[in-house]
DNA sequence: GTTGCCGGGCC
DNA sequence: GGCCCGGCAAC
């Protein structure tokens, strides 16, 4: 974890004027801490999800001479839309991303 | 080349 | 259980 051999992390190093986080990009450096859509929707205990598995699945299962496979894309995500923690943050952040898309798995944050 | 993910591997 | 890459498919 924390992988980050191959960055000298500047931290102010070598710098003239002092309090003043001022990298090679020009304009004010903004940053935009992007939400993500896992916020609580107002749900403290949650109570969603109630027991009741148990039953459920009974027929769907028999034998279907094809499978439910879309005509066009489908079981694979068709990147087009969908900015996942790879795309937002950058290899350079990858710190950052979710512990799925640190492992090249299933996003969760972004859970498209 | 890049991105997103499954499958598989290592600890 | 956490941690990561190889390789695939879609761009």
């Amino acid at each position: 974890m924390k992988r980050k051999p191959p960055v000298s992390i500047p931290s102010s190093s070598s710098n003239s004027s002092s309090t003043s986080f001022t990298p090679t990009n020009s304009s004010s450096f903004s940053i935009s801490w992007q939400s993500p859509p896992v916020t609580f929707t107002g749900n403290t205990v949650s109570p969603t999800k109630s027991q009741g598995f148990g039953e459920q699945r009974s027929q769907t299962i028999a034998v279907l001479s094809s499978p439910p496979r879309a005509t066009t894309a489908l079981s694979r995500k068709v990147r087009g839309e969908g900015k996942k923690c790879r795309k937002v943050y950058g290899m350079e952040n990858r710190d950052m991303w979710c512990t799925a898309c640190r492992w090249k798995k299933a996003c969760q944050r972004f859970t498209d």
